[in-house]
RNA sequence: GGUGGGAUGCCCGAGUGGUUAAAGGGAGCAGACUGUAAAUCUGCCGCCGGAUGGCUACGGAGGUUCGAAUCCUCCUCCCACCA
């Protein structure tokens, strides 16, 4: 085991960049406060944050303190990075719900005490808002907008790029970094936060407030980014920026079978990846993994172990037991509750089904396709199932008699798609 | 400031008056084969209750024409060269 949480990160090949190479020993060495941060532009993380996450509880096994900030000011202003446009501002009190929200589910994976009465290793939670929202602009421009060059800020890749485009970019949002930076400066002063991490897509917010600090206070502090972490094709990994659906960490959003399905359904070149990224699996298990994904390719036991600790880990152990079990139970054949009790579920009543109710509206309900042209193309194409039955006839009215006696019906797209319609006699 | 080139569907990119819902590729979805993998092959891939039907669509606004992504005018933005 290496000994220091960089050394082991970079063994789980998470690290993306460092803002001074000394940093491995340092943190062999020193207890630090490390923080970082997340805006909530949304009302749930999603994978794409549970990278960072899983760094943050990591220094904080290796006795560091970590901090989260949710940026409740910062998510007011949006961040460039990584966008392509301008962000729609959202309302405060939307933006207020948002945090609730990520507060919560952030100190699912962090033990949090309060700021104030923190120990000195004990996570805690901080919202940028309280010391930003009554900043006074006068102040804020002379002491710390005297610390940024004007081309350092436009030669950062997030607003250069926004240049590049007609698109262009707004002063709002240009002063993002400044805000960022300010958070950085805020939590070295109050808490001796000495270190930020984030995505790589963070280096330029992380290396400004850095700087800072060393313009305001002449003391060093530092920064460390994490690899992105995408598909073995190159694609993005669970974020979407052209409608594909995330994979969210609230179960409203994505449920804990689909939340399982999404780790089962790894490819094979990218779940030791995985398993390195998002758990804590040692190396030997790591090797033994990879030898189980030659030698029995089809058991795909990486892969269950993957989805059932990523599950366990967001949802816990009884979820992702059920989701394992409900996963098994559906694409055995073998169908008990365990597939009824956790495949995604929607509602009917019984008065819906009148004999106009058909087949394809059923799966248009469900959600399972987009319309009830897409529907008849898939029931061509024999990718609609009631049950083990292939549809033939999409336009046939749904009857009663199709659900089981408990009311419920399993609807299937594909080979990985389940929905269950239940049905409520009213 | 001058001249020339360009803006096409989720992305890239063909298309210069009708036969264009718009070639081709990528992405996405499904089928076959497998292992709920990869690769490969096949189909689908703007929306609409099968559609020889309707609606919407080729940067924006007008116009010419029986008919326009294609021609004309103005506007916006990009790009190249010149100054």
């Amino acid at each position: 085991m290496a000994d220091s949480v960089l050394t082991y990160l970079k063994t789980r090949n998470v690290v993306a960049d460092q803002t001074h190479p000394e940093l491995d020993e340092y943190l062999a060495k020193n207890q630090v406060t490390v923080y970082a941060g997340f805006d909530p532009t949304g009302d749930s993380l999603h994978v794409g944050h549970l990278a960072v996450v899983i760094m943050l509880r990591r220094f904080q096994k290796y006795g560091h303190r970590p901090i989260a900030l949710v940026g409740g000011a910062t998510a007011m202003i949006g961040d460039p990075s990584g966008r392509d446009k301008e962000r729609t501002l959202q309302t405060r009190e939307q933006i207020e719900a948002n945090a609730n929200a990520i507060k919560e589910q952030l100190s699912r994976f962090i033990e949090f005490v309060e700021p104030g009465v923190a120990e000195a290793h004990s996570a805690f939670m901080v919202d940028n808002y309280d010391w930003t929202h009554q900043l006074d602009l006068i102040t804020f421009l002379r002491d710390v907008g005297k610390h940024f060059r004007l081309q350092d800020m436009i030669a950062k890749e997030s607003v250069k790029r926004r240049l590049e485009r007609q698109e262009g970019i707004s002063f709002t949002e240009f002063t993002y970094q400044l805000l960022q930076s300010y958070d950085f400066l805020h939590l070295f002063r109050e808490y001796g936060c000495t270190l930020q991490i984030g995505g790589s897509d963070q280096w330029g917010n992380i290396v400004a407030g850095t700087d800072l600090i060393r313009g305001m206070t002449g003391k060093g502090a530092f920064g460390i980014t994490g690899k992105l972490v995408t598909r073995s094709d190159g694609s993005k990994f669970g974020k979407s920026d052209d409608g594909k659906s995330n994979v969210w960490l609230d179960a409203n959003k994505t449920s804990p079978f689909e939340f399982y399905q999404f780790w089962l359904k790894s490819t094979d070149a990218d779940v030791i990846k995985y398993l390195k990224a998002f758990t804590d699996i040692g190396d030997g298990d790591l090797d033994d993994m990879a030898v189980m994904l030659i030698s029995a390719p089809e058991k795909r036991v990486p892969h269950h172990i993957l989805a059932h600790l990523v599950t366990s880990l967001v949802h816990g152990e009884e979820a992702a037991n059920d989701a394992r079990a409900a996963a098994e139970a559906v694409f055995s054949g073998n169908r008990g509750d365990a597939a009824f009790d956790n495949a995604p579920t929607t509602e009917i009543s019984a008065s819906q089904i009148d004999g106009e109710f058909t087949v394809s509206d059923a799966f248009v309900l469900a959600g399972l396709v987009k319309s009830k042209g897409e529907a008849r193309r898939k029931s061509d194409e024999g990718a609609l199932r009631l049950g083990d039955d292939k549809v033939d006839d999409p336009n046939a009215p749904l009857s009663l008699d199709a659900f089981d006696d408990q009311g419920r019906l399993l609807l299937r797209f594909g080979k990985k798609r389940v929905h269950v319609l239940r049905c409520r006699i009213v």
